[in-house]
DNA sequence: TGCGTGACTAGCC
DNA sequence: AGGCTAGCCACGC
């Protein structure tokens, strides 16, 4: 139908983001007119991850903290990511979080 | 059909 | 300043 699911929005936006870019939930949710739901545009990702190509990696919460790198695969995979694309990341947290951030 | 849960965010105590 | 509760919407059982 001309009008996508909440989850194909998501997807969209993400895979909009360019390498080496990082982006937050509530920017997202915020984008697809959900900003009140930023807890769906983790959902989402979450099912992203069966095939898609998706790189939820780069998406993080507000803080710049990989809160969902738990639902990776393996323990630090999403870091892993992240730093091959020039992002330092310490302690699950983005460093220069601003500097990364990109907005849809 | 209804309750619980969740990769968040913001506000209140 | 720090911790906790409330709000949000969709999916699973």
């Amino acid at each position: 139908m001309a009008e996508k699911d909440f989850f194909q929005k998501v997807y969209e936006v993400v895979k909009q983001i360019p390498y080496g870019k990082i982006t937050t939930y509530g920017a997202i949710a915020k984008k697809i007119g959900a900003a009140r739901s930023a807890r769906m545009v983790g959902y989402a990702l979450n099912a992203s991850g069966l095939g898609l190509d998706v790189p939820a990696h780069r998406v993080v919460n507000r803080k710049g903290v990989l809160t969902g790198k738990h639902h990776f695969q393996g323990t630090n995979l999403m870091q892993q990511l992240l730093e091959n694309e020039g992002v330092k990341v310490k302690n699950n947290t983005v460093q220069n979080f601003d500097d990364y951030f990109w907005e849809p």
